[in-house]
DNA sequence: ACGCTTCCGTGCGTTAGCGTACAAAGTGCC
DNA sequence: GGCACTTTGTACGCTAACGCACGGAAGCGT
């Protein structure tokens, strides 16, 4: 039984017309991520673009000294690895694997062909980047003007949406590094959390309990 | 002489081989911006792409109770009003005129039918959004980890850069709003650099002083 | 059962930036 | 010159988050 990994697990995929798809499929290959896996170094050169199914990656922005925050989550609604057909071949941010997974990559080449050749593919890869931006707008803002309670919420619920469970393995320490914050800060914030009922968390285990209240919670980002 | 008033200042025009440009050209039309004109807003239908000449833009990313961060400056390097042609027609941030000066516009539509049409200039356009979406992840990671000074210094050298003068019309209250952070923070801040030489201002009118000094004080972003 | 490592809780003092309030200085208008 | 308005300076208490340091607890291997 393979159709439990479908490319057209992915949104982009699946919202190809059934000819195009075909067209697509043979350059498809399969990859199994595992948390913590880089699957884009910031100022190297990218070999391929990857279609999460499964799978959950954040996108960070890391400075010299070490700091990093994360500026965007990119799972089955996305593609990661934009700006091989944005042109440059490089980028300034590093994508992390946030949930281990499964996701679909072809070679940049590929997907740049088929990107210029204007078909449907270019119309939802665009509209995606123009939805990334969105996303990474809410993210300053929301790092700006909000409290880290909030921001986790947020970075839970964005989390969760991308997610067949509302389970996530993710330690605070992890969590800490995307949000670009303290470790300390984190286990107090989900401390509230958890003693409100919301989620609950175990060495890396952390499980929603109460996504309205989560919700009830968070700021409108 | 209207020398003074080329489209081709624009950077992307001018990158334009001469015949796509005389292409474009009947479509440009002149618009001088004053400081705070709006060009977008936020969820508001976009009738025009925006190419600044000598004017200086800035994207801000507004929320429901008011506050707002800047994410993105447009200047002759850009253009404002990206998402017409990367699909959806509204966008959630807000562009306001942070420098007065000229800006040459075209329709919606023209743009769309240029871009869709994969000339030099969808490449170009392309390219620019990427480097949009650099701009703003950097801005995002500087939100995040670095002191009021720095950002200061950074968005005086981020006006500087497409500015022809070094001198700035813009109050202190106003740069606050850009930031996204208190009037009197601006203050202390801009005291500093004061003191230390590097600028002087006087009721909404600063002038860079020492260009390097500002430079040595900034983050790397 | 023992030790090791990972993960989480907690408790300091410190600091940057916020909110508020008000004073001073410059500008323009009559 | 007088008056209203804008812009900038300053002060004070407050809070969120930081940096650091430690202690405990859960899991893992042997």
């Amino acid at each position: 039984m393979t159709l439990q990994h479908d490319p057209r697990q992915n949104h982009l995929l699946a919202a190809l017309p059934r000819d195009e798809y075909e067209n697509l499929a043979p350059h498809l290959e399969r990859v199994d991520l595992t948390l913590g896996d880089s699957l884009v170094e910031s100022g190297k050169v990218m070999r391929h673009v990857y279609f999460p199914t499964d799978s959950i990656v954040s996108l960070l922005c890391v400075m010299e000294d070490g700091d990093s925050t994360e500026i965007a989550v990119v799972g089955a609604e996305g593609i990661v690895g934009i700006s091989l057909f944005m042109g440059g071949e490089t980028t300034p941010s590093r994508a992390i694997v946030q949930s281990a997974g499964t996701a679909y990559r072809v070679k940049g080449q590929v997907i740049k062909d088929e990107f210029y050749r204007a078909g449907p593919l270019q119309g939802l890869l665009l509209r995606y980047t123009q939805a990334l931006l969105t996303q990474m707008a809410q993210t300053a803002v929301c790092n700006r003007h909000h409290s880290l309670d909030q921001q986790l919420c947020r970075w839970l619920l964005l989390s969760l949406d991308r997610l067949p469970t509302n389970e996530l393995i993710m330690t605070q320490e992890l969590i800490a590094n995307m949000l670009g914050v303290r470790r300390e800060g984190v286990t107090e914030s989900a401390g509230k959390l958890q003693k409100a009922g919301l989620i609950s968390y175990h060495r890396g285990r952390i499980t929603v309990l109460d996504r309205l209240g989560l919700e009830a919670r968070v700021c409108e980002c």
